[in-house]
RNA sequence: UGGGGCGUCGCCAAGUGGUAAGGCACCGGUUUUUGGUACCGGCAUUCGCAGGUUCGAAUCCUGCCGCCCCAG
């Protein structure tokens, strides 16, 4: 396995930062860097400290996974830095998710983390080292198309994590360098086992990294206790159906937890109001979302109208018009979340994205009469 | 305390003699580097209580308890 890490000079002379988390992708990542002969330097992110050496699985960026990535470090013989990122983890990812909860919203982590801390502090920390790109393990591919540099959806469509890299700038991208973006996830793995990594068989990463046990509502209610003020449950017409623990459970589109029963048909979250502490819910129907507004855009692409537009990292991107700042879907889409992202696509091209800010229900004569 | 109606899983609700539908809620699982969604599975040996009739009752009879409505 060769990989060209296009660095538009001969790999022995060439410097290679790798952000390496402890997981597997990484490590496999700072392997192959080190197969071009390149000097390869490995950089891990100490993000966040629950205390003792955290060894939950599926976990990144602290205690056992700084320990798994200098292991691997040491034994592809490259140099590795642990590098205190805490603070700006804390300000650029933690306290705005939790601002977002407060606020009724539902924020990507993930997102934050890769435009913020990831992308702007780790790549000039690169840069500073002299390196001629900082390589990362996602599932994203960059293709130089006559000249331009695109940022496509990995190849292993079911590991595509283009969705969280969207705030990517051109700069960035001209830097980066992605090379599992070809690669299916087994094949990274078969890879790590073949060059005797022992991060091999370890658990891919999930939830939210620096929420230990899942409980992001414990995090978020510690700082924020407003946010688990007990409050009503409502109606589109303003009928009291029951009542909640607390705004910071629950996320537009959202159905389990609601634990109002007796219904003909399930109840999802409409409209989160965290002023009143109050959840409006109502049928499946009253979900259906036909426009939406987004803000604080990144864009990569050219002018383009006729797009394809995910607004959650799952299911597939569906078709969608572009005219400012707003989307209009084609057909109604459901559970379309603020604060989540809306990633706008040409096919497997990312164009850029930005945060949900409002949206426009299909079935606005709900929402007018909820309002009257 | 005259008349009428009702009482089936947390909620709503089928079922009127043949051996307890369904929906909602809830729980579990699958999926997943956000939250959710979706999907799959689980969820009343028992029908307000106590007797009786019957081969057999949630379904028929009797009594009691509780609730609702109308009339006082």
């Amino acid at each position: 396995m060769s990989i060209d890490f296009q660095l538009g000079r001969r790999s022995g002379e060439a410097r290679i930062v790798v952000a390496m988390s402890g997981g597997v992708d990484s490590s496999v990542t700072a392997a192959l860097a080190a197969q071009t002969g390149a000097e390869v330097i490995g950089v891990t992110l100490q993000l966040y400290d629950h205390g003792e050496a955290v060894r939950r699985s599926g976990a990144c960026c602290a205690g056992q996974d700084i320990y798994d990535a200098k292991q691997v470090a040491d034994r592809l013989g490259i140099a590795h830095y642990v590098l205190d990122y805490e603070s700006r983890f804390r300000e650029g990812v933690i306290d705005r998710f939790i601002d977002e909860y407060a606020r009724g919203r539902t924020p990507v982590p993930c997102a934050s983390c890769n435009q913020g801390v990831k992308f702007v502090d780790l790549v000039a920390f690169a840069r500073e080292l002299g390196a001629d790109c900082l390589a990362t393990g996602h599932y994203v591919r960059r293709l130089v198309n006559g000249g331009r540099v695109e940022l496509h959806k990995g190849a292993d469509t079911r590991r595509d994590q283009s969705y969280f890299l969207y705030g990517t700038t051109r700069e960035q991208l001209d830097f980066l360098r992605f090379p599992l973006g070809d690669l299916p996830k087994d094949e990274v793995r078969r890879i790590a086992a073949e060059v005797g990594l022992e991060v091999a068989a370890k658990p891919d990463s999930q939830d939210i990294c620096f929420v230990p046990d899942g409980d992001y509502a414990g995090l978020v209610k510690r700082l924020r206790p407003e946010t688990e003020a007990p409050g009503e449950i409502v109606d589109l017409e303003g009928r009291v159906l029951g009542r909640h623990r607390g705004v910071v459970h629950f996320t537009v589109g959202q159905r389990r937890g609601i634990e109002v029963g007796g219904q003909k048909e399930p109840l999802y979250v409409l409209r989160i109001e965290p002023e009143a502490a109050r959840i409006v819910v109502g049928p499946r129907r009253a979900l259906a979302v036909e426009a939406m507004r987004v803000a604080d855009w990144n864009w990569l692409g050219e002018e383009q109208r006729d797009i394809s537009v995910k607004v959650r990292s799952l299911a597939p991107p569906v078709a969608a018009e572009l005219s400012g700042e707003w989307i209009r879907f084609r057909d109604a889409e459901y559970g379309v979340a603020p604060g989540q992202a809306a990633v706008v696509y040409d096919g497997t091209r990312l164009l850029g994205g930005g945060w949900i800010a409002e949206t426009v229900a299909a079935m606005q004569s709900l929402v007018d009469a909820a309002a009257a």
